[in-house]
DNA sequence: CTGAAAGCGCTAACAA
DNA sequence: TTGTTAGCGCTTTCAG
């Protein structure tokens, strides 16, 4: 292994002027000329820990997912790569694995590894939670989870409901059924329910709203058991999945979509406007939340001006699942 | 920050007996506990870059992937994180983005970082990559495609478009379409279209086959273009995503499946049993594969013995999409 | 079983 | 601009 020495040594200086060198101190145009070409030579790499020991910190972040296996965070993940790549930033992803003690492991190996900073992506933010990030002390940015105190990117899932619900009363519907998830998760299973039912409450209408969850196969399950005994016109689901479990069953029983109802979801993974009929959805930009996220990072760290909380905007898309009332 | 030093001052004993105690040296019971209690009255945590730079090695596997927002690679991710997890190895996971050249950057990056070893999810290896690999000095596991001289686990991709052709000879097809991917994939693109094309070709039969590409949207549009004069009553696709499109596809021009043609696809996503219909594919063992990944890193590090090649097994899983011919 | 001392590779005063 | 020196926190001989 080649180290500082040995470049010192090669080019007749001081460990120091190498030091120098590498960090872009002042050296004279000659040395300079002679220690990078020994590097050259000797294809030199300074070792990070000798680094990091003396300077007490790293230049990764810590990510922490929710799970792996899920295509909104693996959204969030290519975005939050593309940037911390951009930002000469290095990555150490942690799964949590819907866990929330695993989540609070995480952030302290994370602050045991020395991160410099850390994305978590968040569902529930517990009061342990809250410690941990306290006591850490390193930048922690929360993602998904609006926290007082705690640096946050959240994405307007109010609104997402609400658009949702405007677009759905002026097509027209006037009975509805909404499949939601557990409102333990607050964006998920609170906002974006409210704000659908805060808009579709505007006219008379009836509303059902039935709980599931967020695996297909719970969902599923629970649709096939809703659904036959349907008298909404208009079927909103909470996540773009569970309204693909929808019109599995719905397929299942006879019912034809939008025929007879029509069929909504939320997230906009790529796949879902390649089901048939494609599905009418609210899109929200993942990857430009990670790589927000990553920029606020590297604002906290550098010490700059970061917005505690901030939204992410996102569209209503609307397609073949759902339709107009005559 | 707390060290050993303060552990040490604290106990009354050397930072070396400190030092062992962490280890697993030998140390008296009574100063076991002494030092015990002070750790965890302190909190204290070693520190890793201290270890790292003494012991020139980390408890880090490095992980190279191909495309965060892939499918199958999130599922074999999961199964690397809750191996690794097991054992006791912090991830470092780096996207390559799809491009060759950033899959090099980052084996050099990953053993810069001093990984203990490299999990190397790969789609084709040159000699460049090799020359990578051999360079650095550290364990290399390469997942995805068989490369003599490096430890490799692959899927057994002929095997799985052998049994797909065979099943769907034996359901009475004698006509097929065959979409496939580009060769440079080894794996995918040769082993897998290799296998159906050899089990088929048993009987006389006709083949077509089309290659189009990994990304849903190029094979979509292709698929439009190539659907409307088919004329084979069984279509197979190198992935399960090209089937969704192809699926969207007939359902566009009026084909029903599989009333019109049968249909299958590779991989077994969850979701695509909650298509309609059900797609029929060979579900491949995506998180075992992480798992072993893991596991054979792991004896690699330990010097113990380890297959050069392993292939997993996978399994044929006929749903709706396909059916017999009378 | 324990302690003293050296050193891993690098950075950061401080002098020169 | 450069070199000397003293550590960062830990492990590892080597004596005792």
């Amino acid at each position: 292994m080649v180290t500082i020495a040995d470049i010192a040594k090669q080019a007749g200086v001081a460990k120091s002027t190498v030091s120098r060198y590498l960090n872009g101190g002042s050296v004279s145009e000659k040395t300079r000329r002679k220690i990078q070409q020994i590097i050259e030579e000797t294809g030199y790499e300074p070792n990070t820990f000798a680094r990091s020991l003396k300077a007490h910190n790293t230049n990764m972040i810590g990510v922490i997912i929710p799970r792996l296996s899920s295509s909104s965070s693996s959204e969030v993940l290519t975005g939050i790569d593309h940037a911390a790549r951009k930002m000469g930033y290095q990555l150490i992803i942690t799964n949590a694995d819907l866990k929330p003690q695993r989540e609070i492991e995480n952030i302290y190996t994370l602050a045991k590894q020395k991160v410099a900073g850390i994305i978590f992506m968040a569902r529930e933010i517990s009061t342990e939670h809250q410690k941990a990030i306290e006591s850490i002390e390193i930048p922690v940015l929360v993602l998904g989870q609006e926290v007082e105190g705690i640096h946050t990117i959240v994405h307007a899932d109010y609104k997402a409901g609400y658009s949702m619900g405007e677009y759905a009363l002026k097509a027209g519907h006037r009975s509805f059924l909404y499949f939601g998830v557990p409102e333990e998760d607050k964006s998920v299973g609170m906002d974006r329910k409210q704000g659908f039912l805060d808009a579709v409450s505007q006219e008379k209408v009836s509303v059902e709203v039935v709980e599931t969850s967020f695996s297909m196969e719970k969902a599923y399950r629970d649709v096939l058991r809703v659904l036959p005994k349907l008298k909404a016109t208009y079927v909103a689901c909470a996540t773009d999945m569970m309204a693909m479990a929808v019109l599995k069953a719905a397929k299942e029983i006879g019912f034809s979509i939008p025929e007879s109802f029509s069929l909504s979801g939320f997230g906009g993974y790529d796949t879902v406007a390649y089901l048939s009929p494609s599905l009418t959805t609210v899109v929200y930009p993942f990857q430009q939340l990670g790589e927000l996220a990553v920029s606020h990072i590297d604002k906290l760290l550098k010490g700059q001006p970061v917005p505690e909380h901030t939204e992410m905007e996102n569209e209503l898309s609307v397609r073949e699942s759902t339709r107009t009332m005559k």
